[in-house]
Order: C-alpha cells, then structure tokens, then sequence
DNA sequence: GTGAAAGCGCTAACAG
DNA sequence: CTGTTAGCGCTTTCAC
C-alpha cells in the first residue's frame, strides 16, 4: 500500500530516452523544447499515466498552489457558503483549498496557523479581525499572503475584504427608529473573541445613542448562534410581563432571529404585530420564514470569491493583499413594522417616518 | 515577501553546533540523544521559532498527514455538518483537512481526486458510492487510502462508513403505510451522478411495492437541493384539483420538505391535515419548523468522525479502511398523520396500525 | 550517541 | 535546443 505511488519523472526520462530537465520542460511549457521530442514525452506521460509529485515541486518553486483557511466553523450556513465561494474560485485558479475550522477559538486558531504555514500554503484566509498576537506574528515571520475576510477596517492588523459590521447594524437601527421604535432589546453572539459580534452591537448601540436612544442593560443578551441557544435566551429576555416589554429586538445573526421568532410564535407574542424582529446574514430560510425575516444582505460568495482572487493576485506581485469594502444591503421584510407611523421627530435622524 | 520562509533545520544545527541529523532526531523524538545535546538543540529551535517545514518532510517520510475530502457542496447543511466532524477528528489526530467541491459532477471530481492525489493526500473522503471508473483506478495506481461515506453497500466499489439510504426510506415508507396511506407522491433530489438520491427513490418504490402500492408515473418529479425549486417542484406536482391529490409526499431530503411545506402553506393545503410530508437528513431546522418535520436522521457528525477516523487508522497500518454501517433513525413528528387509522389490512406488511 | 552522506521528486541554472 | 549539475528541507542508513 505504499510502494506503487505511480510513475516518477525519471521514469518518463527514461521511456522517452531524454533528460527530466526535458520532462520537466514539456510539463511547465517553459523554455524551448523540440516538436519531436515533446511528442515523445508526451506520449511516455499518458503512457505511464505519469502526474507530476506537487510537493517536490512545491519545494523547489517555493509555491505549493494552496490556499488556506481558517473559519471558525462550518455549521452556520454563511460561512459554508462563504468558503464554498473561496473554493470555488481558488478551483478555477489551480489552487486547492486546505481548511480548519477554529471554534471561535482564538488559542486553537493560532495553532492552526501555525500548522498552515508549516504545510506550506501560498496565502491563508481568517475571518474578521481579531486575532492573537502570535497569529499575527507567525504570518509576518514566515511573509505569508492573508487576508481577513468578515470585516472591513479603514487600518486594520492585516488586510480586508468585508464589509462594516456597525454600520451595517446602523441602518437596521435606522429603519426600527423609523418605524418609531424606541423599546429596544439586542439577542447578540457571543462577542468574546469575536470582533464581528462586538461590531454588530456596537453598531446597534452608536446608532441607537445618534437617535437619542439605548439599549437598557438588561435589554442586552448573547447566545451562541444556535436556534435552540437563541430561543431559551428569547424566553429570558421576553418572557416576563408584556408591560415595558420592548417593540424592537435587533438580532446578531439570522440564526438567532430564526429562533426568536419561532419562540415569539409559541409565547404567542405576534411579529411584527406586538414585536419587530430582525436578523443579519440573509441566509436562504430567512426569506422562507413566516413572515420573512428582515435582515442585512452580507455578500458571503462575493468575499469568499474576492478573497481567493485577493490572494491569489497578491501572491503572483508579490507583495500585500488589497483591501476591499464589500456591500451591505437592508432587505426589509416582514418581521418589521411600525408602532406609531412617523414618530420619528424628537431626534436629529435622517428618517422622517 | 518570498525570502524569509523562517529558520531552517540547518540554521539551526549551526546555532546547537550540532548535526542536522540531531535535530531531526530530537524533532521526532526517535533514536537516542544525549540530554544535553537535546536540551541545546531544544533551545536553538525556540531562539529561532524553529518549525520543521512538512513538505520537505513529506517528501522523504512519503507521508503527509494531509486527509482529503471531496464533497458536492458545502451550501447544504448536512454536508457541512459531516465535514465539519471529518475536520475536527482529523485536525485532533495531527492531520489537516484539504477540501474540494463537485457540484454533483462526477467528471469534475475525477479530474479533484487526480489532484488531491498529487497534492499527497495520505487518505481521502468520497461521498457515495457512484464515481468515474478514472476516479477508482486514480486511486489504486496510486494507492491511496480513500473511504466513501454516506453510502453503505456490503459488496460496493470501496470500503463505506455510513448507512443505506434505500431501507432508511423504507421506513419512512412504512410508517405512511401504516397510517393509512395509499396515494405517494415523491419529490426526489436529482438523481444523475447521486447514488443516494437514486437510492432514496428506489428505497420508496420498491417499500411501496412490497406494500401493493407504487408511485405513480406523474407522482415522481426530482429537484435540486434548494427551498426554491423545491417550492417550484411541489407546485407543479401538487397545484392542480384537489381530488385525485396524493395523501402522503415523500421528499429526498429536508431541504425539500422545507420548501414542500412552507409552499403547502402558501397553497392552503393543510400539513398534516391533508397532505403528509417527510424529510431526510434531520436539520436543526427541520425539528423548529411550524409543524417540525418527520424526517430521518442520518449520523453526519458520526459519519464524518468516523470515516476520519478509519482513514487515520487504515493508513497507519497500511491496510484498506474497514467499512462501517452507521444506524439511522427514523423521527416522527408534526409533518405526519394518519387519514384512516388502521387502514393497513390489506396488504403483507408487518405494520398493523 | 553522533555526524556524514545519500536521496525523496522536482526545477533551474548553466554548459554544451 | 538539450543534458548535466546542484540543490529545495528534510529523514535515514551507516560508519565512526
């Protein structure tokens, strides 16, 4: 089981009765080979089903056409299609993709790094912004190509193709002031180690205090991005007296929406009759929900495409990944609608109804 | 950006004043060095943050502590779900998860595995059972480890770990039956190139039939894995008159049921009122949705676990990996109801209510 | 115990 | 145009 790896390069040397400089020639189509010749090599190579050993050749161009990724998980649908994307393009560009999934986990993630580099990959890609020092450090030390992907700042530690969670959060906030909310509640992710989620509620609670608003401390609440997590933690939040009650909760993700509303449902607290409700991601079901969740389009394939392309140019220059700002879009749809229809006065707000 | 690719192992035999054969001993804790070689050599390697490069290592030891993976998509959950379990016993064994996407193409996975193979995979994941008879013989010349998963066959093309699809079907078929059903209808993902897929179709047919029932011709319409088409599907088989309609509609997989239901919903046909539905795969999301959807749950975490692990342990012992039958398990909830309790007399089957 | 040397499969100068 | 040569960074006999 581990003596017939295939055909070496000598071997078709061999058959063709030339050189492996030759073989090696015909195969990268550089430098000038006789038509006779590549003829002849070629046919050794489909006779001894020849395919060259991309780890030898990795250790002489120093390019192993591998590009890594690290994410902090693959059960939540955006980030599955987010790397489905990357792939995707890094397919299309004669990479493959090496993949690690971190568990929100900063410590592990520095270690998968570390593992990354190790094996060799030309560029890696990590998800938002925070992250250990060391990680930083390891990819400055061994001048390996990333990105950050999930986020966008203006002079961020590394490189950005994303988007800004805050504002993006801001004109939700925006729309639910509108709408004339004023009660709000926040179901957030878990925001330990997770630039994205403290961005999202930073966002939420900037813009609320632009409008002259906030978000009541115990108004405030973190889940994992599970539906079950985010129903028992709707129930902590909403399920006391409906008195004082919020209008408007603001999710972290349309994971935690989902949930919400389904819990609203069974508590028969009406959406949006008696309670708006948003998410943040887009995913597929979202808009499949009843009513349809309002949320933030996040442009998951076109970053994950991005990204790849990103890298995989910066890698061929040689020198740093440029920086994109992808864009956010409100999608309004049914788990959003007015209390008390412009309301909207007091504050110093662009939305006048 | 391509010069400093960090210390060498000779760097830093030179820092120790010993040999780099030292430290290749020292760095894989075999054959015998003096404490005090050991120690100074552990010291250079942490002055110059040393780590071993392992591709080079890869090379000669014909080992790369690479696992492969060759998926149809990430953008179904269930998918992600496995690999995602695939990645984390892999990456807690010391091997690192490369990963490819198919899209369903079993030309495209052939010309993935050739490249996996040059990449170095030590073992690769493949799901079911049906592949281009290139990908077979790829990986035999090359001899590499390789398992299918979510397919089970005592006498298939390569070892499994996972479950037959077709007698998880006739469960669900049974259980139909049982309540009284006579009328099928079923709603199959796209039987080309999927031998699951196709599995779940004959597994319905062949149940019916050992019922005394069948599909009829114009019951059986096949769609894509998206709520989309799924709800397009259902329309198409189902918006006609009323009379005539099947009772009970049996989908491929969750996705389906999903878009089956919510475009039930939308039509006024009562679920399960007038139509039964089932699943397949048991989302998260299929036990929170209004009513939660029979289904079936299939072991993706296990699977995925499991298949790493066989490949890890099959080619530590240089041998074929050991196939494995994972149990599924048949979940009754909302999506089901019975038109005429106890109406199963007629026919041979061990189901009597 | 330790070092010297050969070589994994490939590419890249450099001669010819 | 083509072959020879020298490594890429590592492990692994085999002498010492």
């Amino acid at each position: 089981m581990k003596e017939c790896r295939g055909a070496t390069q000598k071997d078709v040397a061999n058959a063709a009765g030339v050189s492996t400089a030759s073989v090696s020639r015909v195969l990268n189509g550089v430098g000038p080979v006789k038509p006779e010749i590549r003829a002849r090599i070629e046919r050794a190579i489909l006779a001894l089903d020849y395919a060259p050993h991309e780890g030898a050749r990795a250790l002489v161009t120093r390019r192993s056409l591998v590009l890594g990724a690290i994410i902090p998980t693959l059960n939540n649908a955006i980030f599955a299609e987010g790397i489905n994307a990357f792939e995707a393009e890094a397919r299309a560009r004669g990479y493959t993709l090496m993949l690690s999934v971190s568990n929100y986990d900063l410590n592990e993630e520095q270690t998968l790094v570390r593992r990354m580099v190790q094996r060799g990959v030309d560029g890696l890609l990590l998800v938002g912004n925070q992250h250990a020092a060391e990680t930083f450090a390891t990819l400055r030390r061994a001048a390996v190509t990333h990105v950050c992907a999930w986020a966008f700042e203006e002079d961020g530690p590394a490189p950005n193709v994303g988007f800004r969670n805050a504002e993006a959060m801001a004109e939700i906030v925006d729309l639910l002031v509108g709408l004339g909310h004023r009660r709000f509640a926040m179901l957030a992710g878990v925001q330990a180690g997770n630039d994205r989620a403290r961005g999202r509620v930073s966002g939420v609670q900037s813009r609320l205090a632009f409008h002259g608003l906030r978000l009541q401390p115990d108004m405030l609440a973190e889940c994992p991005y599970t539906v079950r997590a985010a129903r028992e933690a709707f129930q902590r939040l909403m399920g006391g007296a409906a008195v004082g009650r919020p209008t408007a909760l603001v999710c972290g993700n349309d994971v935690i929406a989902i949930g919400a509303l389904l819990e609203a449902r069974r508590l028969g607290i009406a959406v949006p009759g008696a309670l708006s409700v948003t998410g943040f991601d887009n995913l597929a079901v979202a808009a499949e929900m009843d009513p349809p969740i309002t949320t933030v389009d996040v442009p998951a394939e076109q970053m994950g495409r991005g990204a790849a392309l990103a890298l995989i140019e910066a890698i061929g220059a040689g020198r740093a990944v440029k920086s994109t700002l992808m864009p956010t879009r409100l999608l309004v749809r049914g788990t959003t609608a007015g209390i008390a229809p412009g309301a909207c006065r007091g504050c110093p707000c662009p939305c006048s109804g």
